[in-house]
DNA sequence: CGGTACCTTGAGGTTACTCAAATCCAGTGG
DNA sequence: CCACTGGATTTGAGTAACCTCAAGGTACCG
């Protein structure tokens, strides 16, 4: 279910970090020359993944640590009574796989979303190079923390928002790391389904797909299934953030 | 605010790790006697904290990371609207600061809830001892991913189950994590007042409230203003688990 | 061209929120 | 030691937001 024999070609594999089209975004950019070399030594850039396919499950000891090169890839963690709580959604330049990193198991399931490429560094030789690189430590360090930043950020939205500020800061925060990416911010096609943004959000399937229908009606996006069309930037910001207005005591309650 | 005078005599003094009565709680633990000398030299162990100090602000520029000793501390972060987003309860030998290692400044807040104690590493020696132990390093990594887990689990908590779950697992974790402190797991003083349990909750005081009476009325638990005793943990685990059944699709869809 | 999965929309129900008031409690001063 | 006071907590009534259930529409794949 993983793994998979070599079924396509990947066109111009490229061979070292350096030459990525991906490098500006990525944590070999970093690095210093030298740990880079042994990073394209170790590094398996993989076959492309078809949408569907796991790039690993939770449970599973941790064999790699990831890296999105294409495509985009879900995120998701199974609760104790089986249900899927998607925690994220990831891009290229994007790592995945860090939150294993204490256990040596992965936590959580990643999924491709569409056919994606990635690079792999296997968990061994990662674990070799942490050992010796001060620098690459320190990364690491900030991408967990980080990391630990942008899951507090969700918190605050499933918990304590409204389904349409969460829909808005959804698409903001889709849009925004769309155009680090240099594509379009305005126009883009979400890969997951409703399914999945729904349970990203904490919500049903059924209040996202109206949330969208209302912000649609008050010209704020155009939608056309999975194509989101960002019309009025500046409404959809403002929903981002008000919903919820200041009280006056203590540094104030939060409720939703 | 955050600084003052010594103020009490703090009794017997440790000036080893190795004789801290949290010793076996405590990360220090993990390291090897070399290293755990380094870390006698810089470590400074505080003067009391008073209930309503804090230990360290938001934005401020990370000065020490800090290991409770005794008492209890809550971590909060600020939202942009300047709302309370309380994000977790310390207890002692619990870690606070590492969220702020990568940009090197405090993302959030950290009070004292009751007169308190903390063992504080000056993050220029920590720096220092990072990047000379592996061991440490190691160690950093993986409370980091642990707290990426735990804020994980709270996003689930918060967003996805009912009032009633919310709340049994709150005191399901309180209770477990006073037991591995060797306090009675059966009976004990929240040290945070209903606003704060509500906030890191997501839900209003009068919920947390009504929800307490609720489990008192039906016997799992006994409530008198902050002490709580658990009457009948089976059952208040089962409230902790269940609420959302099945499905059968993919992973099962989460909703509420 | 049919089927299946995904998405949208509608109607009704439920949970937790809001507003409001009563009660409890700790700390203060007499 | 006891009354007093302000904050914390509890409780009640009504409401709003979101969920559930249900049906209809749409798009993609074979």
């Amino acid at each position: 279910m993983a793994e998979k024999p070599p079924l396509r070609e990947v066109g111009q594999q490229e061979t070292r970090c350096e030459n990525c089209s991906l490098f500006s975004l990525c944590f070999a950019q970093e690095m210093s020359a030298e740990e880079r070399e042994q990073l394209d030594r170790v590094l398996k850039r993989q076959q492309p993944a078809e949408r569907g396919d796991h790039l690993f499950h939770g449970g599973q000891s941790l064999k790699s640590v990831t890296v999105v090169r294409s495509g985009s890839i879900k995120g998701y963690h199974l609760s104790q009574e089986g249900d899927e709580i998607v925690s994220g959604f990831y891009l290229p330049g994007e790592v995945i796989g860090l939150d294993g990193l204490s256990s040596e198991t992965h936590p959580g399931f990643a999924v491709a979303l569409e056919d994606s490429r990635t690079c792999e560094i296997p968990f061994k030789d990662f674990l070799a190079m942490l050992d010796k690189s001060p620098k690459l430590n320190q990364v690491m360090l900030r991408l967990l923390s980080e990391e630990v930043a942008e899951t507090r950020e969700l918190l605050l939205v499933v918990g304590r928002l409204d389904a349409r500020t969460r829909v808005a800061l959804f698409l903001l925060s889709m849009s925004r790391r769309l155009a680090r990416r240099k594509q379009n911010p305005d126009q883009f096609r979400l890969t997951m389904d409703r399914r999945d943004i729904a349970n990203y959000l904490g919500l049903t399937i059924e209040t996202v797909s109206r949330t969208l229908s209302a912000m649609q009606r008050d010209g704020l996006i155009e939608v056309q299934g999975k194509l989101v069309t960002i019309i009025d930037r500046e409404s959809l910001q403002e929903q981002a953030q008000t919903t919820i207005e200041a009280e006056e005591p203590r540094g104030k309650s939060a409720s939703r």
